[in-house]
DNA sequence: CCATACTTGACTATCTTGATCATGTTTGTA
DNA sequence: TACAAACATGATCAAGATAGTCAAGTATGG
């Protein structure tokens, strides 16, 4: 699992969007990367990917923008990530040896492990978090 | 952590002098790319990074070759992966927001669970495992 | 002295990622 | 209606990493 700047600014955009769900109006690019520090055209692109993966809803014209289309607390980082979609290792060649049929299943373990991490964090987990100013670490 | 090509045939190289440390010849890069599909040259680079970390031994000259230099049961996969040295994200940006700051939390958390699933697999198990035919998976 | 095999450094091709641009379409508002 | 705001789409580009190659040199056993 690779974290790509695509997938980071996804799920900031999410998380705005999100905290903005009570508004009536749509949010438009512009305030996204106003507040991040997000190249627009590359937001434009990362949104077309969101909207068809169905996590949100555009408006077009003037006053337009985009909306949340699911409910903060039952959407993942995992599934912001694999929505973007990043390589899952190119590495896909059929082992041909015991040996490396092992070392496969070793990198798929640590693979699902940190898949597992973010299968468990829910967009309204952080917001809740950022709402109490609380930035824990987790490094090891 | 990506886990690149270059790392699985170091640890593939690196299993494969663990099999044979009670040779008294040193085992030559030929060996290991006739087994496993490896490109010669290739191989040769890979070798040159991990005797810079000290892992291998090489011996020049006519029946030349590599050894492995540390005990199989005292180096994991982690070892191996970071000699190598994957990228670690090049994501690495001053987090600007609070948002964007727990949001590389847990990235890194993620990250962490990988390489905590990796610093717990000893070379010496996996070739437990190979000699007894268990080529067990863990998917998710 | 010669074949084998490691040493070193430079080099190339391809792919992914991050990012940009131009052009078109939709819609609210004056 | 005209205009401006804002999304839609497709093409394109540059930098960097990855995978892999090549060539010239050095050491050693027989």
């Amino acid at each position: 699992m690779i974290i790509s700047a695509r997938v980071h600014y996804a799920c900031l955009a999410m998380l705005e969007l999100a905290l903005r769900s009570n508004d009536a109006a749509p949010v438009a690019i512009r305030e996204i990367t106003d507040r991040h520090n997000i190249p627009g055209p590359f937001l434009v692109q990362i949104f077309r990917t969101l909207r068809t993966a169905g996590w949100v809803q555009s408006v077009r014209g003037s006053q337009g923008g985009y909306r949340i289309s699911v409910d903060p607390s039952q959407i993942t980082l995992l599934d912001i990530a694999e929505a973007i979609g990043c390589q899952e290792s190119a590495l896909r060649a059929a082992p041909d040896t015991p040996l490396d049929e092992l070392l496969q299943s070793h990198w798929d373990e640590a693979a699902a492990a940190s898949r597992r991490v973010l299968a468990e964090i829910r967009l309204e987990d952080i917001i809740e978090r950022c709402r109490h100013g609380d930035a824990s670490m987790f490094y090891i």
